[in-house]
DNA sequence: AGATTATTGACCTTTCCTGACCTTCTATTA
DNA sequence: TAATAGAAGGTCAGGAAAGGTCAATAATCT
C-alpha cells in the first residue's frame, strides 16, 4: 500500500477528483521527477491503474511539448454504461441486439436521436458484408468503445 | 499546448477568425520575427496545421514583394459540404486524415463535441488492427455513411 | 518456493525546432 | 536590354525534446 506505484496512483486520483474539467494534463518526465523515479514507471501506473475498466482514459502526445491527459469516466445514469459494457465483454453482438441496445440508450436519454442514428449507421455494417469475417465480434468491440466515449467526463 | 508551433497556429487562426475576407496575407520573415524564431518554423506550422483536410489552403509567392496567403475553406451552404467532404475522403482514409476531417466538422459546428468524439473513437480505434486487411477503405466507407446520416432531415 | 507485482534501464518513435543552402521574383544598372 | 544584386519564400537534414516499449531484475505475496 505504500509502494511507489500506489503513491503515484493516489496522487493522480486526488487531483483528478478535485478538477471540474473531468481531466488532467501532465508531463511524464516532470511527474517522474517529483517521485524520483524512472519515467517508464509512470507508464506502469497508467497501464495498470488508469484503465477503462477502472474508469479512466489516457491520451498522450510525443515530441516537444508532449503531454499525458488522463480523463475520468463517469457512471452515466446509475452506471448504465458500465452495466451494459460488462455484458459485452468477450461477446459477439448481432445487428439486432446492437440496435435494441441503442434504442434502450435512447429511451433512457443517454444518447440523442442523432447519436443513436450515427451509431446504428455504423454498426449496421452494410458496407462490409462479406469483407469482414467476424463482424459480430467487431460490433461488440466497437460498442464498448462507444460506451466508453459516451461516459467521458470531459464531454459534459 | 504551450510550444511554439501551437502558439503560432493559435495566433494565425485568431486573425483568420476576425477577418471577413476569408483569408489573410502575411510575410514569413516578419511573422518569424514576432515569434523570435527561424523562418522555416513558419513553414513547419503551415505544413502541419494548415492542410486541406483541416480546411485551409496556403498560397505564396517568392522574391521581392513576396507573401503568404492563408485561405480558410468554407464547407459551403445547403448540403454542399457533403460533396466537398466526400471528395476529400476518396476511397481510402487514414486515421490521421479522418481525425482531421472530424475536427473540421466540429469547427464548422456540423457536429457536437460528443458526436465528434464518438466518430473518432470508432474510426481511430485500434480495435481491428491486423484483423481487417484494408482498414483505410473501410474507414472511408464508414465516414461516408456517417456524413449521410448527419444530413438526414429527420434528425433535426 | 513459485507466482505475481513492481522497478529499472536501454532503446525506439513521434514531434518540434534550427540552420545551411536553394529557387523565384523584382529592381537596378552598365 | 542583359546581367546582376537583393529580397522574398522553399527544402531538407540533423538534433533536441517529449512520450512508448520491452525485457531483465527485484520485491512481495501465497
Amino acid at each position: 500500500m505504500g509502494n511507489l506505484a500506489d503513491r503515484i496512483e493516489e496522487y493522480l486520483k486526488q487531483i483528478l477528483e478535485k478538477t471540474t474539467e473531468g481531466y488532467i494534463v501532465l508531463q511524464r518526465s516532470e511527474l517522474a521527477g517529483e517521485f524520483e523515479c524512472v519515467p517508464s514507471q509512470i507508464n506502469y501506473v497508467l497501464d495498470t491503474r488508469f484503465t477503462v475498466e477502472r474508469g479512466y482514459l489516457v491520451e498522450s502526445r510525443r515530441g516537444g511539448g508532449g503531454y499525458l491527459r488522463i480523463i475520468r469516466l463517469g457512471l452515466g445514469i446509475e452506471g448504465q454504461y458500465q452495466q451494459v459494457m460488462r455484458q459485452l465483454i468477450g461477446e459477439h453482438l448481432s445487428r439486432d441486439r446492437s440496435n435494441a441496445l441503442v434504442n434502450r440508450l435512447l429511451d433512457e436519454e443517454l444518447v440523442t436521436i442523432r447519436e443513436a442514428a450515427l451509431i446504428k449507421s455504423i454498426l449496421s455494417g452494410n458496407n462490409l458484408a462479406g469483407e469482414f469475417r467476424d463482424w459480430d465480434t467487431l460490433r461488440a468491440s466497437l460498442m464498448k468503445d462507444i460506451l466508453t466515449t459516451l461516459s467521458r467526463d470531459d464531454l459534459v
